[in-house]
DNA sequence: TATCCACCGGAATTTATGGAAG
DNA sequence: CTTCCATAAATTCCGGTGGATA
């Protein structure tokens, strides 16, 4: 049923970018450099999660890269510091720069080494505004700006106003997909990755309506579905299979989002789960009594309160707890109880009545 | 209603780690 | 090898907040 996985990876983009040509056709003419300029002018990408962006400005600058011999780089910005956005373009150029370079000795190297246009993707750049890695990039002459957003006007009213002003006019919009638009999208993914004639396109319809135009869950869960259907010893995808798939997708998500997070936010993403529902004083009580047994023989040392909430924050960023009510009034909870850590904990309760 | 107390999260400070220079 | 100094992670400090108590 399933001949090819990878084409539902994240990473995997087909031939041709369907439903997007108008965006793809704008960011192309204005990330190429005018005979006159030294740079490619800067793009403003914003739009609801799922909907392509980070697709869009890959799919695009590497075929110009191919066609026009463009230079371009992406930076992951979430979490990360000026220094560590400043080092991963570099690396991008050159050989990565030594971990301890000090970051005003970073920002020189970048202006004196980036001397032809590089145009630099910035994903996920509401964080970039807790930086300085905006005004660093921004001041090397031969570097244009793809920035990757949620909300054009919001993440402008947090730039400096000179930045913000160059995006004037070169702002593109993704919207959800529509359901033709989104089953559209879907298709060669079925017809490549999946066998022949195992899901119908009536299904890719109701999927994409299910997932109201999120093409990244659209994606999972079709996949989700034909792996269903291979448990249950179906030879095609039924209407039962598809049911059960939004939930699993969702599943994958999230528990790639824990897989990828280290120790410390597992021990806390263990005792929520465990729980069901805890206010942040005894979930800080319950911390406290297994931390030494958690601990033991591991590398890490528990953590103090303030620390744990930090982890705590993180966990809520990557939608994996829910947190509700302020000071006193606190209390977390998790999102899907079948995302488990994969760590081996050990912090299930002695005591019942706890 | 007034007051108290413990949690929350921002900011400042300390600690751990590791590459480079002497 | 030792010293120096950079970042990132963790801790300490503290004013703000809201439930609990009288």
């Amino acid at each position: 049923m399933i001949a090819d996985r990878s084409v539902f990876d994240d990473t995997w983009s087909p031939d041709h970018l369907l439903h997007r040509d108008a965006a793809v056709d704008q960011l192309s003419s204005a990330v190429v450099p005018s005979r006159l300029q030294r740079r490619g002018q800067d793009v403003l990408i914003s739009g609801p999660p799922g909907v392509g962006k980070s697709v869009l400005a890959r799919h695009t600058l590497s075929q110009l890269a191919d066609d026009a011999g463009i230079q371009w780089t992406r930076v992951e910005c979430m979490g990360q510091t000026t220094a560590g956005i400043i080092r991963e373009v570099l690396a991008a150029i050159g050989p990565r720069p030594a971990r301890n370079t000090p970051r005003e000795d970073l920002a020189l190297s970048l202006r004196e080494r980036v001397d032809e246009p590089l145009a630099v993707v910035l994903d996920e750049a509401a964080e970039v505004h807790d930086t300085k890695a905006l005004e660093r990039l921004a001041d090397v002459e031969a570097i244009s700006l793809v920035v990757v957003a949620y909300d054009a006007d919001d993440w402008l009213a947090q730039a400096p106003r000179s930045i913000a002003a160059r995006f004037h006019g070169q702002r593109i919009a993704l919207d959800r997909y529509g359901v033709d638009e989104l089953a559209d999208i879907l298709e060669p993914r079925v017809a490549t990755g999946l066998e022949r004639q195992v899901l119908s396109r009536q299904q890719l319809e109701r999927i994409a309506d299910d997932v109201a135009g999120v093409a990244r869950h659209g994606i999972y869960s079709v996949l989700a579905a034909a792996e269903l259907a291979v448990d249950r010893g179906h030879y095609t995808v039924r209407e039962m299979d598809v049911d059960d798939a939004y939930d699993v997708a969702r599943e994958w998500m999230r528990q790639a989002a824990l897989d990828s997070l280290a120790l410390h936010h597992h021990v806390l993403y263990e005792l929520v789960r465990e729980a069901g529902t805890i206010s942040g004083e005894a979930l800080h009580r319950r911390y406290e009594t297994v931390a030494d047994g958690v601990y033991q023989g591991r590398q890490r040392q528990p953590l103090s309160e303030r620390s744990q909430r930090r982890k705590l924050a993180k966990l809520v960023e990557y939608d994996l707890i829910e947190r509700e009510g302020a000071s006193r009034d606190r209390s977390y909870s998790v999102l899907d109880e079948a995302v488990r850590s994969a760590y081996d904990l050990g912090v299930a309760v002695e005591d019942p009545d706890m």
